[in-house]
DNA sequence: AATGCCACTTGACCTGGATCAAGTGGCGGA
DNA sequence: TCCGCCACTTGATCCAGGTCAAGTGGCATT
């Protein structure tokens, strides 16, 4: 079955997450999987665009991808970071159907699997365990975002970096200085000055 | 039916939040709010405290709460605002099972229906259903997070207060300037600063 | 070897907001 | 009526981090 075959390469490491939460049937994985989109992206390419309506969710398979706002001086903030095995998309616009203030961009080439609002509804009339898969990824998602809040509401840049260095340092290889200094939420400039200060050897 | 009098009497609104999103047969309602602690709370009284691990939701019937956390020299950071139909918690700790940094705290007396984790869980058991309420409330609850983090990132403070004026001016009266200080990350002197260059009158 | 670009650094100066301490003013309790 | 408390204000000073502009130093292209 050549059909099974290719769509288990591709798809397996998202049914691996997904079967970590919720046990699939053969049947399941075939229609989850009949669902999603594949979508190869290079580097600087958008998954979505300030102005437009997010309506669908995204699953990394490969590479890394930011999602970051434009401030009315032109600047970056980068809202999120995601790499292989997560979900990323523009909750705000998704949920409540506005359009988005970001942008999401791969930050190099990456792969991921689409899968748009109405389908994932679809999904969830169909094969209801995954209302409860989408519940406990959001529910985590949303305890790292309060910790996120109260990072910057209560520490210092510097241990903000180090919150991040814990937190991320597995890929903050494919970060620049300016990408860390925009998501720990302070000026490429003031960032390195950091850093020296960090290191006086 | 004196039970199921009293017990619709108290348990009216929560039943009413649930039925926005998820139908009920009647056995439903009886056996979600036999899972169902209510509980009364003074003002400057505690729900959670910092080094508990948090294993219940609350939602708020009456009154209004706050959670926040003390920083090492002290000060207040308000992480979030709950009124009535709101159910509150700290997810970092009853996600991950690892202690609270959190104050959960009454700011005026309150009445909460509380829903530990485990009867959470067994009533996702029995009510499957309930597996979106929950995943709708909290895609919701996440995509009002993301928003504060880019409030935070990329606006200065007289516009933050401004989207907490749009946000929450139904329950600005409850708050001193303290405490909108504090949710809004400024001290309280800045904010009173802050105030009087906004009405030059 | 020269060019150009890009990430990073560095210096000089600026500013939003913090800090600390001393008021003010209202209101509830004895 | 006086007292004490609490929320808020205000002044003086300080500092984390921003801004802007001029380097430096790799590395890729020609």
């Amino acid at each position: 079955m050549y059909f099974c075959f290719s769509m288990t390469s591709n798809y397996e490491p998202i049914l691996q997450n997904v079967e970590k939460h919720i046990p699939l049937s053969e049947a399941d994985k075939v229609f989850f999987c009949s669902l999603l989109q594949e979508r190869r992206y290079q580097k600087k390419e958008y998954l979505l665009r300030e102005g437009n309506i997010c309506h669908q969710l995204a699953f990394i398979t490969s590479g890394c991808v930011k999602s970051y706002l434009l401030d009315r001086k032109g600047n970056e903030h980068i809202l999120t970071i995601a790499i292989a095995d997560w979900w990323v998309a523009d909750y705000q616009s998704l949920v409540f159907d506005t359009p988005s203030e970001l942008f999401i961009e791969a930050v190099e080439p990456t792969t991921a699997l689409l899968l748009t609002k109405e389908k994932r509804n679809m999904l969830f009339a169909r094969i209801p365990p995954f209302e409860q898969y989408f519940r406990i990824l959001t529910e985590r998602a949303f305890a790292v975002s309060q910790q996120r809040i109260t990072d910057i509401l209560s520490l210092p840049a510097a241990e903000r970096y180090e919150q991040f260095l814990r937190r991320y340092h597995r890929i903050a290889g494919s970060f620049s200085q300016q990408q860390i200094a925009s998501f720990i939420g302070v000026t490429p400039a003031f960032f390195s000055r950091m850093l020296k200060s960090k290191r006086p050897s």
